[in-house]
DNA sequence: ATGAATGATGGCAAACCTGTGGCAGCCGGC
DNA sequence: GCCGGCTGCCACAGGTTTGCCATCATTCAT
């Protein structure tokens, strides 16, 4: 099914004109020249994203009361100003609003069309499971990046936040060696070396207090550490 | 944990000249000559948001190289071109090429950061799917949305309006752990992490009236807080 | 095998974080 | 104006975490 694209613009020959390039590239476009048509169509069923003109007829900022009525409904629908007002504070204030872009009347049609379609790409993203990772597993190892809660077979370690952030960067890529240098990055701390070492060393002795036989961290000479499936 | 902000530019000076801006206002920039070591930087650590000249140095397509690079990386990544070409070309080629805006240095200051938080703004919805629900229940705890009032086991709780928000906030997703940032954007303030512990020792001291065991608000050390079922 | 370099361990003090009480500014209602 | 509630911030106290060092153990290259 096509997605549909609704333009509020209230001079007749650009919203024609719009329109018809619109749906010469495939998408189904419904058309308004002033707020009160607009919103209430939009009341009934929203499109999937909005075109909007700031000045409507006798309403100067008639888009910008639009694109507040529309956010209130959708904060997620995708809203872009098409106008000819190319001021700052116009551009900044359309923004703050809620809308996702802003284009003055100057802009290409190429242009505009890309900015639709790299719109509708992110929008789509919301649709689709947004594969947030959660949670890592590596074996016996649980990382649950929401809750900050590692956990070794089933028994819940308590870690610190660096010590966290330590075994996630170890663990991520099972096998690989990490100097400590890439440690502290990941960490977020910018430390001595030895530094690494006690923290690898109070890690371990948390998993062990679990797990007498715990040995996932290894030790690579002159390298850094590894983790070990 | 402030967003971070990636620069990729090879011009000195404009580098160090966006990043000040950035720095300024809120963002924790890192910034990368070329392509290269901006590469290498991202496959250890994604920033939150990516700002790409195109023209980097030897390379006058480095910036599009890069934003494949980001894109197979991460879907969700927001990536803005800003860069000095202001042919139609390249701002369809790189707003194809995945990335969410495309903005030429002859952009204002006010209008890149406008659009980098409404960019954010959008990317957020990722992380935080928009919640309609009027009452929200997390076991003895219920809060009217409508209405802003929270009860705790059928007694009710006279919270503020910022009271209300962080509990809001905290109990949407009962174990995660919010810091104090998110607290902030969540309640729709902002202000020193002090006051934050100020608010959570409030809201503590008023569900314990009504409930002396009441423990539901568990400090994570370091990073925020969390709500426990 | 031997020595230099690297890593493990225990311990300690500094840095950091949170809870608490308190206070000042602000705003709205009376 | 005056009052009271809300909010933001600070100073202090107590506890946790972290960084580093001295010492001992291990590894690697000669």
């Amino acid at each position: 099914m096509p997605r549909t694209v609704a333009i509020v613009e209230d001079d007749p020959a650009i919203r024609a004109n719009y329109a018809d390039m619109l749906k010469k590239h495939g998408y189904q476009v419904s058309a308004y020249a002033d707020r009160k048509s607009a919103a209430d169509a939009f009341r009934t069923r929203l499109p999937d994203l909005a075109l909007l003109d700031i000045g409507l007829g006798e309403e100067p900022d008639g888009g910008f009361a639009l694109c507040r009525e529309l956010r209130a409904l959708s904060a997620a629908l995708p809203i872009i100003f098409l106008t000819a007002r190319d001021s700052d504070f116009d551009l900044v204030s359309g923004l703050r609003m809620g809308a996702d872009d802003y284009l003055t009347k100057s802009a290409s049609l190429p242009e505009i069309l890309a900015r639709i379609s790299a719109l509708f790409r992110r929008a789509d993203l919301l649709r689709d499971p947004p594969a947030a990772e959660e949670v890592l597993e590596r074996g016996p190892l649980r990382l649950d990046m929401k809750r900050f809660q590692a956990g070794w077979s089933g028994k819940s370690v308590d870690l610190t936040l660096t010590e966290f952030w330590l075994v996630h960067s170890l663990a991520r890529f099972p096998g690989h060696v990490k100097d400590r240098d890439q440690l502290m990055r990941d960490a977020h701390i910018v430390v001595d070396d030895s530094t690494i070492t006690s923290h690898v060393k109070r890690i371990r002795r948390k998993f062990q207090v679990v797990d007498g036989a715990f040995a996932a961290i290894e030790s690579v000479y002159g390298l850094g550490y590894r983790w070990n499936p």
